[in-house]
This record gives structure tokens, sequence and C-alpha cells, in this order.
DNA sequence: CTTTGTGCAAATTCTTTGCACCAAA
DNA sequence: TTTGGTGCAAAGAATTTGCACAAAG
């Protein structure tokens, strides 16, 4: 596994440093959407050396080179998503999670863009509540 | 038009005071979907007492109410919308400019909720280059 | 040896909170 | 006179920046 998320860094002209590595690891394996802080506390116990900071340069770079996407779908955090493809997004309002959502094949994500505009970016969000909380009051 | 703004904050149940029928008709006539600051800047002149900490308590109030609608489109501000029906908005990276776009009647915005989850809200963004920035290179 | 990466500490910035005063019902 | 609204000042919290040291090519 290590090696190929080596290669992929590598592939995208990023320096496979350790803690580029443990970040990036981190994101593909945990598809949890997850925070600075949820990447942050799950990888200081293993290097704790490892400072907030860098896990911020580290995301910027990898987003910069298209490794990852940022989700705008919380206000209060950005999430980071290894998972680049076309995909909705759900997020509960009670216990903050993130899941995925299949973008149903008949539906075409397409508004009427103007001319001159140029869209690098899609995304595609839901809020409310999820099965867990839904069923829990 | 102040008259329509009041009637309107009155039928949410929300008390029209000076600074809300301000918030409120700021929103309502100027469609460049605001952040806290753009509202301040603009009502500071006329209402110099007026207090961020009242802006943002009427606009959590006027979301609350659902006369107002807040965009996710801005990592870094909240932005309000007055316009709360289906539509979908278009950010430019440069000037940060937010765009309403029509949603084409031939799609439909839905993916394939999973049984249990309850949707409250739907938001499509698109981020790149507006008209302006595209062509000033 | 020169460029790039890391991380501590401090600074920034948006937003929230505590609290006292003011205004309306 | 009691409830609700406003706004100042301070606190909170996520992110960014400056800078010095470390590591890699």
């Amino acid at each position: 596994m290590d090696v190929n998320v080596k290669d992929y860094l590598i592939s995208r002209g990023i320096r496979p440093s350790v803690q580029r590595l443990a970040v990036m690891t981190y994101i593909l394996e945990n598809r949890i959407h997850p925070t600075v802080d949820d990447i942050f506390s799950a990888l200081n116990p293993n290097i704790p050396t490892l400072s907030k900071t860098t896990i911020y340069n580290t995301l910027d770079l990898l987003v910069e080179r298209g490794a990852i996407i940022v989700l705008d779908i919380d206000a209060k955090f950005k999430r980071y998503d290894g998972d680049t493809s076309l995909h909705a997004h759900f997020m509960c309002d009670s216990c903050h999670s993130v899941s995925d959502l299949e973008i149903k094949d008949t539906i075409f994500i397409q508004s009427n863009i103007p001319v001159g505009f140029t869209v690098r970016d899609v995304q595609l969000l839901y809020k409310g509540s999820c099965h867990r909380c839904s069923t829990e009051n």
C-alpha cells in the first residue's frame, strides 16, 4: 500500500516525505473526509514531532497538485477527500459525519454556466440527519 | 419596499427592529451573497451604532426562520442569500464574487440518499473563473 | 552547498460569548 | 415591569505567517 501511495505522490511531483506519506495514506485509508484535527490526532501518536503547520502545508500541496480535494460542506472546518472523482456529499447536522453519495447516472450536474465562465470544481452538497441520528430521538 | 420587508419579517415571527429591517433589506436589494463584513460596511454609515454582534444575531435568526439561507461556497466567510429557492451558485477563484446559476429544468438535483437519511438542504456549487477574470489575463 | 521541508511560536481573522444597558410590549 | 434586542469588549478557535533549524539532492 505504502508503495502505491509513494508512487501516487511522486507521479504528481510531490516528494514523499514521511509526513506527506502519512497524511496521504491516512486520507486514503480513512474515508471519513477528515479535518486537520482528525489527521493530527490520528498521526501524532506515531509521529510525535508532527506539527499542524506541516499538515496544513501538506494538505495545501496535495490540493494544489490534485491529489485530494477540499470540501466546502462544513463552515467550521475544512474537510479533505482522497476520492477526486465526481460524487456528492451528505453532512449530518447532529454528528457532523460526512458520507459519500453516488450521483445517479441519469443525473447530470450541470447548470446554465454563462459564456466566458470556466468551471474548475463542482460540488453537490446535502445536509440533514443521517440514519443513526434520525432514529435516535 | 420597506413595508414588504417589514411584513416579510413579521410573517416569520421576527420583530422588525431597525437593525433587522436594514439587514434584511440590504440582502434583498443587493443580491451579491454578502458576507457579514459586506453588510456591516454597507449599513454602518447609515446606522453608526450598528454592531457586528447584532448582524450576527440577526443573520442567525433570519436563517433559523427560513428568511434567508447560508451558503457554504466560501471556506473563509459565511455568505447569505435572500433567494431561498433552489438554484446553484458559482464562485470565482480570483475576485470571489458569487453569482446565481439557474438549474436547468431537465436536471434533477438528486443523489442516492440512503434510507433513513433526512435531507434539509441541498447546495450545488461551482467554482472557477468568472467572465471578467477569465478575460483579463 | 543549495534548495526544500518541518515545526515552533506568534499573529490573524472570523465568529461567539458574557454582560450591561436600552427599548418595546 | 418584564421580556426581548443591541452592542461593547473579551474570548475562542481555525488557519496563516515568520523564521530558524533540519534534511535531502
